[in-house]
RNA sequence: GCGCCCGUAGCUCAGCAGGAUAGAGCACCAGAUUCCUAAUCUGGGGGCCACAGGUUCGAAUCCUGUCGGGCGCGCCA
């Protein structure tokens, strides 16, 4: 990156140095945390250009009040150049005026650092592995599984963006019960590909026709070498090429999300390398795994429940309700325990974890979280994980539940549902809420292309600018930064609303919460929008004016960063930035 | 019984590590198009931020409890 330094970046440094200068005059204690000090443009704009709330939180800790403080602050704030005014408001609120010069400044920055406006360096390169989508490889990709797999993704570019490294895992579970039952399934349709009527599908068995293909490449390859053999002789190798074939369908599903992962663990690799086995011996060793016995579980009747030995985990430790057994009565590893180790290994190459998981999972999430408070504890190395927990999307067709699916048969997979709305639609709902809130996806009103839908706003902001920018050219007319002191305040306003955008970064990577990025981009679409409608009362505030080039050229460069602040904040939700509508 | 998430305008949702007078879209009402995309814009009405306590300079935001909705509780995955 260039030394271009955004107003954002400019302003934490000056009110550092400030803080500091404050200190080495004994004014104010040395070391307090300045976390919660913000720099941000206040609510109300009649306030000032920034504002700063370091003398409200600090006044505190330094044994002082908070009007004291700002004035001591403020004073020095003031020598800065870019500075044109400040003043003390409320309780100790310090407002900023910022000269003209530096949002003209700002703009040209924008230009100067293009898909790298917005970038920071807050991840200090930490190596962050986000962890989503891990669908069961035994069918399609459905709704279930969108809203992790969008806001996954969205966070992980969001991450890198902020200056992490991030790795984006997919776990397979390709070791548990449900990939034996796969296996029978395709054995199944392995069968009916060489020709024998296998009726109905039994229950206890996968029904989806998407297991045809598979079993007339199994025939096509094999023969009827495994007909009528008993399970133990085919069992393997079927399940190794319907996981095979199961991946394969999900990467191409996730793909049309836009959704590429840097690394796919297989749990069967995991425990053939015997990972489980090393982590039960870790554990024992610090007494953190014993043999006990569990009660029956509460408020649910299980009839084939039996009090039974086994190797236990004491997540109890670490604040969940119960231990949690490692191993079944037949000796192999429980979800859990391949989880645990799974886990371990991926805290061995990352600072830092992030699961998305579905709602579903969420009596999960201590069990894990214990095993890695566990892990970091033994190594003494703390490694922080954080599981986002996805709430529930419910499928609507016009206000009523949408059950049937083209291709399943029995659920709505993503396939359908990018081939109805679109990907960018799709992805863009997903992230125009909290994760943690449950969500309405109504189909008839995400298609209504103009109304109920944000991405259009925003991608329709988008492609006005590269529409008056087609346009200028065939005037001859092209955005030049030479001329931007003849921009006015209505102008610098939308400027100043661009230039929140690397804040915004920060601080939506901070709170893992990608759907900020969102919101921010409908209000700045929303502030370009009325700034183009201007010129229908006033011609004299249009884009293009041909009798003044010089303007033309401040304001069609104007749009362009503005486009270009859309464009980066898009491209972080995976949407797509087009240029005509 | 226990755990986790949620409760903000008629509806769908924001509210930026506690901040200044609580916001947007839809719907409703009134307006703007000889003009680069009106797929847009301007203005208006509409709120006990579920309820009750607490923490402090300051709470929609943090803590406790109550009520309401959702998800879950296993040697499943």
């Amino acid at each position: 990156m260039s030394e271009t330094k955004t107003i954002h970046a400019a302003f934490a440094a000056h009110l550092a140095d400030v803080l500091d200068a404050l200190e080495k005059e004994g004014t104010l204690p040395a070391g307090l945390p300045r976390a919660n000090v913000t720099v941000e443009p206040p609510r109300d704009p009649s306030h000032g250009d920034l504002a700063t709330n370091a003398a409200m939180v600090l006044a505190k800790p330094a044994g002082t009040n908070p009007r004291a403080l700002a004035a001591g602050i403020s004073g020095k704030l003031e020598e800065l150049p870019e500075v044109v005014s400040t003043e003390i408001a409320g309780p100790g609120f310090i407002n900023l005026r910022v000269a003209d010069a530096a949002w003209r400044t700002e703009l040209s920055a924008i230009a100067a650092l293009a898909g790298d406006y917005g970038r920071s360096t807050m991840g200090g390169s930490r190596m962050v592995n986000v962890e989503y989508v891990s669908a069961n490889p035994t069918g399609p990709m459905h709704m279930g599984h969108c809203r992790g797999a969008v806001v996954g993704d969205a966070l992980a570019s969001l991450l890198e963006f902020a200056g992490y490294r991030v790795t984006r895992e997919y776990y397979v579970n390709d070791a548990g019960g449900q990939v034996d039952v796969l296996a029978r399934s395709a054995y199944l349709r392995y069968r009916e590909a060489l020709g024998e009527d296998i009726g109905e599908i039994p229950a206890g068995l996968y029904p989806g026709e998407y297991l045809k293909p598979v079993g007339e490449a199994l025939a096509k390859e094999l023969g009827g070498a495994y007909l009528g053999k008993p399970e133990e002789e085919w069992l393997v190798l079927f399940r190794t090429r319907a996981v095979a074939a199961m991946m394969e369908m999900i990467r191409a599903d996730l793909a049309l999300l836009g959704i590429h992962h840097d690394l796919f663990s297989s749990e069967a690799e995991l425990q053939a390398a015997g990972k489980p086995e090393a982590a039960e011996k870790w554990l024992r060793e610090h007494d953190l795994v014993y043999d006990g016995v569990l009660e029956a579980p509460k408020g649910k009747t299980i009839e084939d429940w039996e009090p039974v030995e086994l190797p236990l985990f004491r997540s109890t430790k670490y604040g969940d309700d119960q231990d949690r057994s490692i191993r079944k009565s037949d000796g192999k590893w429980t979800y859990f325990g391949a989880d645990l180790a799974y886990h371990m290994q991926k805290a061995q190459t990352a600072d830092e974890l992030i699961d998305i998981w579905g709602a579903d999972h969420a009596g999960t999430v201590k069990r894990i979280k214990a095993a890695v408070a566990a892990l970091s504890e033994g190594q003494g190395k703390v490694i922080p994980f954080d599981v986002k927990l996805v709430q529930m999307v419910q499928l609507l067709r016009d206000g009523e539940p949408a059950k049937m699916s083209k291709r399943s048969g029995n659920f709505i997979t993503i396939a359908d549902m990018v081939e109805e709305v679109g990907k960018d639609v799709v992805r863009f709902t997903m992230l125009t809420r909290k994760p943690e809130a449950q969500m309405d996806f109504d189909f008839a009103k995400v298609v209504e292309a103009s109304k109920e839908n944000p991405v259009f706003y925003v991608q329709y902001a988008h492609a006005r600018i590269h529409s008056t920018l087609r346009k200028a050219a065939i005037e001859g007319l092209a955005p030049s930064g030479e001329h931007l002191d003849l921009l006015g305040a209505e102008e610098l306003a939308l400027v100043k609303h661009a230039a929140q955008f690397p804040r915004i970064v920060e601080a939506a990577a901070a709170a893992r919460e990608p759907h900020r990025i969102a919101f921010f981009l409908g209000d700045l679409a929303a502030a370009f929008h009325g700034y183009w409608n201007l010129g229908n009362d006033d011609p004299s505030k249009r884009f293009i004016l041909t009798d003044q080039p010089e303007l033309t050229g401040a304001r069609l460069f104007l749009g362009q960063q503005i486009g270009q602040v859309v464009k980066n904040g898009l491209s972080l939700l995976g949407v797509e930035a087009v240029e005509e509508l």
